[in-house]
DNA sequence: AAAATAACATACCGATCAGTACGTTATTGT
DNA sequence: ACAATAACGTACTGATCGGTATGTTATTTT
């Protein structure tokens, strides 16, 4: 060992991470991220590896703390219709509420890199694939209980709340009314019945 | 009048569409653009203006042709909910068939400049308000054929078709698996009873 | 205290970026 | 035929890109 590292690594991907999510991979320049990091650019190569490595790093903590989050909000109410629609009204609200409109890391990830390079297209899949267990296994609970109705197909319909979601977090950068949005969300959670 | 043209417009734009379709604003580069189209770096500057200029060019002639594309696929067939089922079934394809996954240009577009232009929010906002208009004139055929239920609500279960509609479109990115994608097709199209 | 070592900051690299100046060529109107 | 003009190709601009070489500073081990 020898001299002690200045920075703390969390903290400095965590910045790295809200950059990247806000501009994307490639309208985020170097520059940009060792102002935004505080640290140099050295040590991002030292620590991170190259542009694309830190990137990858950034989404990885982006999906494996995303999709805690979603875990345990649909766990926290007992109601599973209501946890959906809780949950999809949150979502709507952070888009409305902040200024700018990041919308999800792994989604933008999805259009942005996805198509051209192997390595994200199966990264973003993997965590869309998780969240549709979770939803399923939500939807599973909704029946087990009897809120739900047992004819319903519990993986498919989560695929498509997942692919619903995706699509609400995706319109809203251009900014819709509200009313659309709200709209949107009632008539899907018409699919639990 | 001088010197007459030697390209024609209306092809050398269509070129710079699929490659900004392709490759998103910020990854295309000029030089790609002069050897796609086919034309010096000069004529692109005084025929289209900057590159922001040509990319909106290029993202104005693929809505329009797009829309009525739509419009067509979704008259021609008597059924409502088969014409949904086919055209949902056919952008899936489409995207399964092709190497590369290019989605749809305004959908990339909505989220890659969006949320940082203004300009690129309102058109992308209203390419989806003109398609969810287009929807819900459908589904009100479908209603006063008597194919659909007078009780459903056909603007918001249009909204609720073009949000699904865009999930798909983006989650196709990361090639699930066909059932994924056809799971969701299925269970959405029980919104149109 | 001295040697070893790793994080630090500065300053640089060649490549590529978007955009343009400029000289040449071809077509027009007179 | 000739002057005017606009599209053409070449070659360039300053700026910025991702990435690194290098020298300095601070901490640890001996």
């Amino acid at each position: 060992m020898a001299r002690t590292r200045e920075f703390d690594e969390e903290k400095v991907l965590d910045a790295a991470m809200q950059l990247f999510w806000e501009k994307g991979y490639e309208a985020t320049s170097l520059s940009d991220l060792t102002s935004r990091m505080g640290i140099q650019r050295p040590s991002i190569y030292s620590t991170f590896g190259d542009k694309k490595e830190l990137f990858e790093a950034a989404l990885r903590r982006y999906t494996m703390s995303r999709a805690s989050e979603i875990r345990t909000k649909l766990q926290n109410n007992p109601s599973v219709k209501e946890a959906f629609r809780h949950f999809f009204k949150e979502v709507a609200d952070e888009e409305y509420t902040e200024g700018l409109s990041r919308g999800c890391f792994c989604i933008n990830t999805m259009v942005e890199l996805a198509p051209h390079d192997e390595k994200f297209e199966i990264l973003t899949r993997e965590h869309q694939m998780y969240l549709s267990v979770i939803f399923q296994e939500t939807i599973e609970r909704g029946i087990q209980s009897g809120e739900l109705d047992s004819s319903i197909d519990a993986k498919a319909t989560a695929q498509a709340l997942i692919v619903s979601l995706i699509g609400l977090t995706v319109i809203m950068k251009s900014r819709p009314n509200r009313s659309f949005v709200d709209n949107s969300i009632e008539v899907t959670l018409t699919l639990l019945r």
